[in-house]
DNA sequence: CTGAAAGCGCTTACAG
DNA sequence: CTGAAAGCGCTTACAG
């Protein structure tokens, strides 16, 4: 068996309530300086540690943070996610507190778990993690529960009162036009994606508030494209662009989507014999990529590894700990990373030439 | 308050006993059918659910699985863990325990924290993640503290009674041969990692082996290159090979290593004019991929996202039940994922032509 | 069929 | 300085 307190207390012939009072430092506790030391290296020499249990029964409370979501289908979240559970636990554990994830495939498996955690009290607080539309129906659950709760994403609307953490989308958006603009770019195509989401529209209202700012007037309507995260496409659509005339067509691409856009755009310029870059005949590209990210042929900017575990890091300790203490805190964070160079393999440069296609 | 035992038994004018009885469906309980129900109904109703610290002090186990590790620098593990945790928590969720997730900088971080779980009873079985240096003594430790667990890696040598799981890595090498040696290659070349890691180990192990059974001989020893995952390393070794006369270099890659080392040996068949693929003048390749690969010239096969979950899925419920209820099992299980055709930009084919470096 | 009692391992007043 | 006692919320014999 494991050394219980009574084992430790036993061996030197002392009270439970001593050896507790003393080990837990506790006021009004009066033991002779000898003695506290004989009852911390009996301690440390049985390996002591109190039941994790018993103390969650005594005090109500668990120290456990639970990490709750939906699963979502496709590896892009999976990617989203990564290093987001590393991130939380480590905060939690500098904090004293342990991390429980549970996931579901469903909604209503997680708001029956929400709800099971709530009255079993199996934890002291929850995060939940994912897209507005299931978060906010888990949101308000835990709210009607009293369980403290941290959610990710952009509530900011229907509850300004949550603790909510998310990236700033639109100034994400805002500085990749602002780097175009300042490059000298007047013509700029925006690449995003075509989902009902709530970072969707703010990628999309944060470039055209940008775009107002810089150049007076909302971007042309022809040079939205917004489709899924695969290449044809985005081909269609940026093929299309390049077969404007030189004078009329964007020279400049803000990108509020995955690799895929990235890849495609790069392979469309190829066609017409042009690649991203800073030169007179470049053209210019800014903004989100997923991770793992490499350019072909040229360079641009870009906020690389949408690193979800920044978020992570913003959230904890000092927000997640404020909650479990039930502080009063701002609860909107926003966090705005910075664009930096893309790798890229530079294959131009490298040596590689085509004489044409097979 | 959440709704306690006592909360229900005298709404109803019952005994804790037996509402206890009858919920948990004890048999020699003797209770009238309708008393059942309005006991089930009542808890229902008043959202009952036994206080899992109470439930854990009474049995002694806290229907929890702790995941423990070392964190590691870089995107690469990060990748390689992805998925993980939404696997292993939704299986253990259906076998109704919870995944706990601790993970710390230091290994000395970690056999302290195994320790305290294990004199706590905070959990009932362990799971160890990482890479063998680490998890040999952290499994060593919980053997001592007689505490079930499961650990990702190859210890059958110096552990063979150990729960372990891991990928067939001879296994997924024997096949990339195979393939290579059925499209009618003969010289091969093999691309790997040059870390004294088990698996890499039994990467090459397994090419060997496999080189051996087709070919009669050992690989050629100038034909193993062995690199960090970045370009530059890469390509001086696989530049070096195609220099040599046709009749002499090799024809056929087989890669146990990243993206990187496929990246650049597509860009450097390019410089000479060449191809993956199934042509007579193409050259080919097959083996281990990051998640999110994909060729941006040729055609190749690939164990795409050696997905980590795929273990996790093996794992558990099966094995992990197993260990958690004392069964003996087979300890060691090796997972052997199958070359699938890897996805392609197909640049040539997408008329990008370029005449000459700038 | 039903209820009083002990006990899981700890903490916390409270009386000596 | 020290120890007996109650209680956290539940389960499990055991006596009626």
């Amino acid at each position: 068996m494991r050394t219980r307190l009574k084992d430790v207390a036993d061996h030197l012939n002392l009270s439970t309530a001593l050896v507790s009072g003393v080990l837990n430092k506790r006021p009004n506790v009066w033991a002779s300086e000898e003695t506290r030391q004989r009852i911390v290296e009996a301690a440390e020499k049985l390996n002591y540690q109190p039941s994790a249990a018993a103390q969650a029964l005594i005090k109500g409370k668990t120290d456990t943070v639970a990490f709750v979501y939906r699963r979502l289908e496709g590896f892009n979240y999976r990617l989203a996610y990564s290093g987001l559970v590393d991130a939380l636990s480590d905060d939690l554990q500098t904090s004293g507190y342990d991390l429980v994830v549970a996931n579901f495939a469903t909604q209503d498996d997680v708001l029956r778990h929400l709800q099971k955690i709530a009255s079993s009290r199996a934890c002291d607080a929850v995060i939940l993690w994912g897209r507005e539309d299931d978060t906010e129906p888990q949101g308000e659950l835990l709210e009607k529960l009293r369980v403290p709760f941290l959610v990710k994403g952009r509530h900011e609307r229907s509850h300004p009162t949550w603790n909510q953490i998310d990236f700033d989308h639109e100034g994400m958006m805002e500085r990749a036009v602002d780097h175009l603009a300042d490059l000298g770019h007047t013509r700029l195509a925006y690449l995003g994606f075509p989902h009902d989401e709530g970072y969707v529209h703010a990628l999309r209202r944060g470039y055209f508030s940008a775009h107002r700012r810089r150049f007076g007037h909302d971007p042309d309507g022809r040079f939205i494209g917004e489709h899924e995260d695969h290449v044809a496409p985005n081909e269609q659509t940026i093929l299309e662009w390049l077969r404007l005339p030189e004078s009329d067509r964007p020279t400049a691409f803000v990108i509020g989507a995955g690799n895929s856009a990235w890849q495609t755009l790069e392979t469309c310029l190829a066609q017409i014999g042009r690649r991203l870059g800073y030169g007179a005949s470049d053209y210019a590209a800014a903004g989100i990529t997923s991770l793992f990210f490499t350019l072909m042929f040229g360079e641009a900017v870009a906020f690389q590894g949408i690193e979800i575990d920044n978020l992570a890091r913003l959230a904890s300790p000092g927000l997640l700990n404020a909650i479990l203490r039930g502080e009063h805190t701002q609860p909107v964070h926003r966090f705005l990373p910075s664009l930096t160079p893309a790798p890229t393999l530079d294959l131009l440069r490298h040596g590689v030439k085509f004489g044409g296609s097979q």
